[in-house]
DNA sequence: ATATTTGCTAACCATATGGTTAAACTAAAT
DNA sequence: ATTTAGTTTAACCATATGGTTAGCAAATAT
């Protein structure tokens, strides 16, 4: 059997260097790794990808596009502001659990190069909040919410759900928790989040 | 005028350090960066602090001992809770305000080396969660709080006053605001936030 | 059957990087 | 004036690092 079209070796290098850039960052990580990660020599790592710089922004964007619909889920969705943040709390916890990395990658690149963000911005499905705004202020109108800005509820349930697992280490150490521990507290985070934006600004 | 005993180099040096530490982390920093930014020869870096490593120690260290005390004033405190929470937010946010690179350089740093909590947690004047859990549950049998864990409640608060720092480029994108706007929305924060606490967990 | 393309490897290259050294300079002590 | 101790510099070193190249073998096209 040969290779298929998309090389299977590609694909490789990809999760290679998903795993390394995510554990170490773009100045951490060293094609070297990444290729002994992969089992192949450096010199496909050039051969698929041109340079570091390229196979940095695969791994980036892919990891992007599959942390950006959770957010379009609370953004665009139709039900209810509480359905939403329910909704939001439980499969957003769900899903970083399984890519407890994502967020903290994400954040920590942005900071590195801030401009990066613009190039994330042009493409389609980036998050947009007007919509939510809207629901936001409608809700208060209706006297379902309490008076509140769209940016500052958007901004403290993005805190609620997302810090946890970005200061993960400094929260261990705080409470002093172990691993186990630290997991029971975040799943417990699933309706506690919830409970807690909800009580806040329900009128 | 001769040197100081501390000598002044070495403090030009560490301020040096801090700024192109907290701008670029550890791994994409460089000594002769560094160097240039204090105007001064490479061999003095070594000189003065011997390796990267322990120069790199030196400002992380410096940069912890100045949010510790921060964290302590909520967790140590003896007034209620809500003042704490009022007083924290306010406070926290002016401090952060700042020393913006603070959070998100101890929290990079600590990601990329979680076993450097460790060291932290031997010093004195580490954050102890344990008197803030005692308060909260009191503060729950007198009937002035609704029922919460004092482990959420402080993760909670830390959230919502550190994660706009951290994810600010993130933020900046998703509201679509300028650093004006943004430097704006987080001086409202000073009082949003305390309120969406106190909101939430007043009985 | 032959030529061409594709996937891959080992060896190599230029430069960057953290770190060292020996000598020079400075200022105070003798 | 000379010694001594601390400070600073230029030059240097070994290694790490991103990237390139020439060539090989299998697959594909002619």
């Amino acid at each position: 059997m040969s290779k298929t079209k998309d090389s299977k070796t590609e694909h490789i290098i990809l999760e290679a260097a998903k795993r390394v850039f995510q554990n170490k960052g773009m100045d951490g990580a060293r094609m070297q790794e990444i290729a002994d990660e992969a089992n192949i020599n450096k010199a496909m790592l050039h051969y698929y990808y041109r340079s570091k710089q390229l196979l940095f922004e695969a791994v980036f964007s892919t990891a992007f596009a599959l942390l950006a619909p959770q957010l379009n889920a609370i953004l665009n969705d139709d039900s209810s502001v509480e359905e939403k943040i329910r909704n939001f709390t439980s499969n957003y916890i769900s899903f970083i659990s399984k890519h407890p990395y994502l967020p903290t990658f994400i954040i920590q690149e942005l900071n590195r190069n801030p401009n990066f963000v613009l190039k994330m911005k042009e493409k389609k499905g980036f998050p947009n909040i007007e919509k939510f705004k809207k629901q936001i202020a409608l809700e208060i109108q209706n006297g379902i919410l309490k008076p509140i800005k769209g940016e500052q509820l958007f901004i403290n349930i993005m805190a609620l759900n997302i810090f946890p697992f970005v200061a993960s280490p400094l929260i261990k150490a705080f409470v002093n928790i172990d691993d186990k521990a630290f997991k029971q507290l975040v799943e417990d985070r699933k309706t506690e989040v919830a409970d807690f934006i909800i009580n806040s600004i329900k009128a």
